[in-house]
DNA sequence: CCGCGCCCATGACAAATGTCATGGGTGAAC
DNA sequence: GTTCACCCATGACATTTGTCATGGGCGCGG
């Protein structure tokens, strides 16, 4: 009995290395491998794997997006996330995107087999580190405006220049980023905008 | 004759599938298989490699340290640097460093195998688009406090914790952001870090 | 020796940023 | 029907940031 793979990384070196590592195992078959987030679900039609691997980051739709749409239409078909690192908010999003499984980069490559194996036992798969790290990040305690609020300031834009893109005067906008800084406990919006983004928060 | 390899890169899955990937070629072999740069060179006298491939973000000593130290010691490995991402100032750098090829992770698997084949040959290997950018971004135009006062500034510090981490008065410390953000052509800090970083000046 | 670029500093000013108090509107929860 | 969280806004204020002019010291190349 051959577990059907799908592939999605937007890294062709990357895919392909991957192909590689588990083609090497016996009862591995990658049946689709695919760049873009928004191929996905066509090549899981197409070819109806077992279990999809998805990158979170990928042109198109990213895998997060990719592995809710992917579970909704094909409830048979696994989503393990592959990410290259375990930002603590991508595994509590993936969960909630339906994925059962989520291996970092890092792991070992026998962790990656192995993930696989498992949820086609029926198991969910975390890496057990990257699950402590996001439980002690917590919810978000950010509302959706300072949430809009900080991703705009992300690029280093002005007060003005957010204001302008959210249609907000000033000094809400002013209002949102100090809220946001007290809430994150820092002392500016450059490491408002860093800590909240690590903790996965926007 | 076969083609002996050496693999640095600190994220074990991808180093597994690179791996098992270049293994599919019958003249490669890999020979060592590291995860720190500072292991390099010691994996390197002891297993002779012709070609080491070296990613950049790795502890201890990143991949451009590593290629210094490995060319200056062992001139006859060639280094290829293979690296997620081509950050304009990474070629050059690495160029610098003694390597003579520059392959990033979303090249084709393909493209991976020729390089090594074409260093093997003598030849220089480097990506035409990222060579381009290079070019492009020109040489940096930041004295070396500039790149320091910004390098500080990254992870959103004050004036005032710049000033202190660089023994220099906090006018001075504004002086220097003030000229960084001219040069970079921006209208705040936070760009003038961010395209500095992008442009390889830091 | 002179000019030039880099280094460091000061002071003053304008602009942007961060804080706080205050208040009105809305919808969901109890 | 009141409470509460979120949304949006204003105004005032202190602080921080960015700009500019100015000047001294140092080392290097012409």
């Amino acid at each position: 009995m051959t577990i059907r793979l799908l592939l999605a990384d937007d890294q062709d070196l990357i895919r392909g290395a991957l192909s590689a590592l588990l083609e090497l195992e016996e009862d591995f078959e990658v049946v689709a491998s695919v760049a873009r987030g928004d191929k996905v679900v066509e090549a899981a039609r197409a070819h109806r794997p077992d279990v999809a691997l998805l990158d979170i980051e990928m042109p198109g739709l990213d895998g997060l997006a990719a592995a809710s749409v992917l579970t909704a239409q094909m409830p048979e078909c696994r989503v393990v996330i592959l990410t290259t690192f375990g930002r603590a908010g991508y595994l509590r999003r993936a969960m909630t995107a339906g994925a059962v499984g989520f291996v970092v980069k890092d792991a070992r490559p026998e962790a990656l087999v192995d993930a696989i194996r498992r949820v086609m036992r029926g198991e969910r798969v975390i890496d057990p580190a990257l699950a402590a790290a996001t439980l002690a990040a917590g919810e978000s305690p950010l509302t959706g405006r300072e949430r809009d609020v900080l991703n705009v300031a992300r690029s280093g834009a002005t007060v003005a220049e957010i204001a302008a893109k959210l249609y907000l005067s000033e000094g809400t906008v002013r209002n949102y980023l100090s809220v946001a800084i007290a809430k994150t406990g820092t002392r500016n919006r450059m490491e408002a905008v860093r800590t909240a983004d690590e903790r996965g928060w926007l």
